[in-house]
DNA sequence: GACAAAATGACTCAAACGGGTTATAGAAAA
DNA sequence: TTTTCTATAACCCGTTTGAGTCATTTTGTC
């Protein structure tokens, strides 16, 4: 069986070298090539299932390379080796679309199947990391609150005011006169509760009616 | 050592009676109850460091029962059971704070690593179910594009729009003239390339300015 | 002190908006 | 069958808004 292609950018020396031999020895992993900056790595990378992406690189970091490298290397994924959780970095780590997110203090055996999920479309996350990344969720995740109660139609036109059209767009984009799309409109003001365009918007996307 | 102390909610005869058994025979665990549904399990539930709670349950849906679970057992962590991942029952179990969210093909090994890792604070999940919760992540989270260069007052009135304010309101609470919430609400939509105040309210909130 | 940004304020004007009321046709529910 | 709901449409009225131009003061920087 084809063995897991790994490459490794970790500036710490012991780290990588120690992770380098445990994908040496092990039955399954090949260690493409180990590197210990975004710098370095950059020009000479090549093609691998699996890159160890450390978050913290002097020079550039290793949430601003994610991009360049998932371009050079569109098909492999991206596991970032973190020291400790920084609700920051991996907020933006996950929005850079890294597909992993481990502490450096994980047992070998873990980072081995880790390297074994993210190879497999998963998105191998130390607990620790992931309960960070539930709580940034709930924050920014829209609450569905109370039944808006809205038709159709209103979602529908809800969802154009969301796009910022005036009525006046609305109307000739649906093929109706723009009195119907005042009507609509008064409707979704009263089942929101709201009295004006922004506010009904605003609620929309606070909502995630829309 | 005082063993981790895990009641079951699970419809499925073996799987519960298959959990019990690893629960009852490995050291440092111990199950304290098991249940096939939660309107068994509700009246006597006992204190427990972890609930296994399977989420599609006959009756009240394990969902649905985060909420009440987690009033009677304040401190317990939650951990769904699911067969397989359904993007919508995923992000409801984790707006109702689930703890988390392991597939039920999961080796009895990894059940109680996840166990141990609920107990003390994470939120393990299967590497398949993270890759969905990220890619809702994406979907949901704010995405800041480009520079918006607003002023400080800008950002104010930006933010009191998408409160919902209109532009008398603005000014009384700002203790300014109206002309001149309007000069800035002038400058916001230069800035933002908009054209009306629903278009600006509804940027803010994408771009996650306000 | 000179200069550039901000913040403040005022004026005009047409267009759009929010709030009412009323009406009709068709679909769905009672 | 009658009633309710939905989508459609029109009219009125007063207010707000968007866009434009101009002016003053404050603030920060060179």
């Amino acid at each position: 069986m084809k063995p897991i292609y790994v490459t490794i950018i970790e500036d710490h020396d012991d780290f990588r070298e120690g992770l380098n031999h445990v994908l040496q020895f092990t039955e399954g992993f090949s260690c493409v090539d180990a590197f210990y900056s975004v710098e370095e790595a950059l020009p000479r990378l090549q093609d691998s299932d699996v890159i160890l992406l450390d978050i913290h690189l002097p020079g550039r970091s290793g949430i601003e390379s994610i991009g360049s490298i998932k371009q050079k290397l569109p098909t492999s994924k991206i596991i970032m080796l973190t020291v400790f959780d920084d609700d920051d970095h991996v907020f933006k780590a996950i929005m850079a679309g890294a597909d992993g997110y481990i502490l450096k203090k994980t047992p070998p055996a873990q980072v081995l199947t880790a390297i074994q999920d993210a190879a497999q479309g998963g998105t191998p996350m130390t607990p620790y990391v992931a309960r960070k990344v539930l709580d940034l969720f709930k924050k920014y995740a829209p609450t569905p609150s109370k039944e808006h109660d809205l038709t159709e139609r209103e979602l529908e036109i809800l969802g154009q005011l969301v796009q910022g059209l005036d009525t006046i767009e609305l109307a000739e984009k649906l093929f109706i006169s723009r009195e119907t799309v005042r009507n609509h409109i008064k409707h979704i003001y009263e089942k929101l509760h709201v009295h004006s365009r922004s506010q009904a918007v605003a609620k929309a996307l606070k909502e995630g009616i829309a």
